[in-house]
DNA sequence: AATGTACTAGAATTAATATTCTAATAAATA
DNA sequence: TATTTATTAGAATATTAATTCTAGTACATT
């Protein structure tokens, strides 16, 4: 049925990936894509219905790869230690996805996406994010204090994921990637904010 | 000498840093800020000769003063005991001022200054920062390991600008501030990643 | 081989914003 | 009060980038 497709969504996504790594999101002009990707912008908006679509689907993907990641390690055993290696998971994840990484902890949101009038499948795919967040997070808590309270949630938070995205970010901002030795500190950071008072 | 102004520099840096904290830098255009402020556009640029050069005076203006404040703090007698207060005053002032840091935390320097052809003076202002943040964290490790290489350079950074800036970032993204209760999980990570081994 | 259909192509159009330009205005000084 | 000049005003222009449109292309199925 048809042509067969001679560029990928995936190969078009990548290309806006290098560039929002490279220059900010304000370098991954239509052209810019196209001009990387090969494709030319017909191609583009045959797939997507407009750039916002096309770079919503690109952070969309990113972050549900990295939540499914972050979720299944904070599955384990032992609430602590499977704390500290969900906190130790993330700042692996930005040393091997370097540019990955970069657009998720370098960009907002809000710059991707602005609009609220997204395709309806990325809306939803959008708006199940932070409520998953949320339900990993409400599950360490009930495991770990024994209590679900919005003080515990947002000391959980910051534990698990702030400190490896903060100890993270400063590196990729530098176009560096966080050096084996930050593992030592955020695993120390992430046990002193879980500790007992 | 001729005509005194209606509209100070102030008044028009103050209704950019608004929109910007509302809406994004995207939201700072010059027909925004000319409205916000009461100012014409043709007195925007009587000011400032370009959209860029009035972002980065902005940016600049802040990141100067919130760097002069850690900067006096990190001075204090025990090295330890000023890194905590540093890192603590960090957060105060993003509960004081959630504009400026909502500005300053949540929008990349990249996005305000993209280009590297500021006004000279701009230019020099946006040279000094860094270096001057380095030479902080070098009198501290000096202080306090009583060496200076990079690890420890980045340790320091981490427990005392990277700590505090994530534990509010996560509120002032959600358009809150960081509660009092931060504070303590704040100390607590800052302690733990410059703790001996 | 003929035909249908998704896809490639990229030029033309539109939309949004920064910037320029020319003409008033009003305060300070002589 | 006359004059000077920084400042206000905002319409006109230029620029940049998204989006649309029309035409061609090649694969898959019949």
């Amino acid at each position: 049925m048809g042509r067969s497709s001679k560029y990928s969504k995936e190969q078009i996504v990548t290309s806006a990936a290098e560039l929002i790594a490279e220059g900010g999101v304000q370098a991954a002009t239509m052209t810019a894509i196209a001009k990387r990707s090969g494709a030319p912008i017909g191609s583009l908006y045959h797939r997507y219905p407009s750039r916002e679509a096309l770079l919503a689907e690109l952070w969309l993907d990113l972050i549900e790869q990295f939540q499914a990641g972050l979720t299944s390690t904070l599955d384990g055993d032992s609430p602590l230690e499977a704390a500290v290696a969900t906190a130790l998971y993330a700042v692996r994840w930005t040393r091997e996805k370097p540019v990955e990484s970069r657009v998720m902890l370098l960009f907002h949101r809000r710059e991707l996406m602005q609009s609220d009038d997204l395709p309806g499948e990325l809306a939803e795919r959008a708006a199940k994010l932070e409520p998953q967040l949320g339900e990993m997070l409400r599950g360490f808590c009930r495991r770990y204090w024994g209590e679900v309270n919005s003080a515990n949630m947002e000391r959980a938070r910051l534990a698990i994921l702030g400190i490896p995205a903060e100890s993270a970010r400063s590196y990729l901002e530098r176009g560096k990637t966080p050096p084996a030795l930050v593992d030592a500190w955020v695993e120390r950071a992430c046990r002193a904010v879980l500790a007992d008072d």
